[in-house]
DNA sequence: CTGAAAGCGCTTACAG
DNA sequence: CTGAAAGCGCTTACAG
């Protein structure tokens, strides 16, 4: 419709014979200027559909009222995995209580440092290991605090996680003690977990397995146990299903470290008439919410994303707003949840 | 670390005896200006830990490089539905692909319209009716533009749809061809999806439903149909199956207006004891992910869901980058997929 | 209660 | 190849 310019502040302000402060006061500080001044000054705004432009506005405040949530991968993949969806509907809740909205960050043109550069946000969670040392660099020089999920935390870097290392010890427990000695552990894509520092996740919860399976005499390097990563999306779980089929390995558990690793071997298991768990058992890792319907229901250790996010998002607001980053490792809890995945192996196998 | 003020493009001059055009061409247009001259800059902007802040830049080139994507109701609700974020998904890669970012934008404190108020965004796409007048007014006053899907389309505002009427006519065709003749209908709160015009998606799947039972004599108020709404969540779909096995109206077939709502009566309904579709045949609408692994696999129509996310980002990008607003019905194609949960009534029954 | 002025940190014609 | 200056549209001490 009305295809001119925008009105601004000035417009009002020439039309009504106030001056600029006192067009900003009618709209953000009503009571420090007249009852009629005001009442005069959005009749006027109204008529010419004068809206304060936000960007200007932020700008003038220095602040966005929006945090950004930088994925690790594309888009697609990254809320695709419903894990990271929980994450993101923790984030959210919190975002939504503050009045902040939500950015989504994907890899700009495969770099997520530009991203970051360019990202006009207040503070940035970011999640898992992504987070090398150029980002946190960008970072620091933007000097926007940023929290991290799945990460390693240090002291410029609080992060939210569940102690890994033991999560991943206890499931391995319960597989072990269930009798089972020829393992496949499908681990996850070192591309999206992957740090320098050696301590993502994926390492520590190889240090968890590693852990149990010493006290079975055994290690990760033992015959009994075959290791291989895939991308953390349905496709290549399927994929990875394929490999240990192909492989001739014949593992009477696969221990996954993502549900939707486990639900895609259970799938294609599934399809190819090899039961569950009578033939092999299936575990996996997140206890997303499909785990529970899958078929059988998937044995798995839960982590609470969406709480994750929650801790991460309520932490980073807090130092947004000034405050100090508080402790630098928030723990979530993890549980071992025991459904239907997860038997004894056939002996006569 | 340095807790100190950010640098800014004045220090960068200063520092480097040279003007701030110079700096900024430095960094946006390095072939304007000498080489060893942007060398020196870069190196000092380096040492200062200089970036150009990306809401400066922002506002001075009057754009933000973010679209707006207005959530239905609460964050959590919103993209908890697999269509709801099939949606996103599709936005998310047009934006991807154009380097822009993706602000999540729920109701603020109750009003969406103070959402899209303030939002820094580059336009909107809103989803579904609570497009009311209030929420283009401002858009309209912004001059921001937008683009709706499963909206109602109008001049002023682009709307991708798929032919509701049609595709819920051939839902119900189908449901009738099997020979059902008590049918339970469990709509959409009209809530989310409701419309001043009145001519919503709800409204158009029911004149579909209406047109396929009056082909066999009866009509939305015979007495062989029930009519019920639900919220679109898991939880709701479970009250809205109890809602009807309390009722005492014992359908033959329910037909929901979304597979969540199709298989939470699914699930409730198999918890019963009651076989699907032996005992009822339930169809859904969307064809969401879950949708072919419920058990029985759900018979529905399918529409894309990221592909309208991909119509309507597009189409909104182009807008943003001054292209007039193409045509304003965008029309994605629709499928109506059987699989097992529609089967014919027991005769016996 | 109201206004003049500085400031937020960039970009970009325009002139040299 | 480089710089002075205007502009993007607000907010907010400060003074009156």
């Amino acid at each position: 419709m009305t295809r001119g310019k925008r009105a601004t502040i000035n417009d009002i302000a020439r039309e009504t014979g106030y001056s600029k402060s006192t067009i900003s006061f009618a709209f953000n500080n009503p009571q420090r200027i007249g009852v009629d001044t005001r009442k005069k000054i959005l009749e006027v705004a109204d008529q010419l559909g004068y809206i304060p432009d936000p960007m200007a506005r932020n700008f003038s405040l220095q602040r966005q009222r929006s945090i950004g949530f930088l994925l690790p991968q594309k888009t697609e993949f990254s809320i695709r995995n419903p894990y990271v969806y929980e994450i993101l509907v923790g984030i959210s809740q919190v975002c939504q209580d503050a009045s902040f909205t939500l950015t989504l960050i994907p890899p700009l043109n495969e770099s997520l440092s530009a991203a970051v550069r360019n990202a006009p946000v207040d503070g940035f969670i970011a999640l898992g290991m992504k987070v090398d040392m150029e980002i946190v660099d960008v970072m620091q020089k933007r000097q926007i605090p940023y929290v991290t999920i799945d990460g390693v935390p240090s002291a410029d870097m609080p992060s939210v996680n569940i102690d890994d290392e033991t999560a991943a010890y206890s499931m391995m427990k319960e597989v072990l003690g269930f009798g089972h000695r020829r393992i496949a552990i499908l681990s996850l894509c070192r591309d999206a977990y992957y740090s320098e520092n050696a301590d993502g996740v994926v390492s520590r919860r190889l240090r968890g397995y590693s852990r149990a399976l010493a006290e079975v005499g055994m290690s990760l390097q033992s015959e009994g146990i075959m290791m291989l990563e895939s991308e953390c999306n349905i496709d290549e779980g399927l994929k990875a299903a394929d490999r240990i089929l192909d492989s001739g390995f014949c593992p009477t558990a696969v221990v996954a470290m993502a549900d939707i690793l486990a639900i895609a071997c259970i799938r294609r298991f599934s399809a190819k008439g090899i039961r569950i768990p009578h033939d092999v058992s299936v575990v996996g890792f997140d206890d997303i919410g499909e785990a529970a319907y899958s078929n059988p229901p998937l044995t798995t250790v839960s982590q609470p994303g969406a709480e994750k996010g929650r801790l991460a998002a309520s932490a980073l607001l807090g130092m947004i707003n000034g405050k100090e980053a508080e402790n630098s490792r928030i723990v979530s809890q993890f549980e071992v949840v025991m459904r239907d995945s997860l038997g004894r192996p056939e002996s006569g196998k």
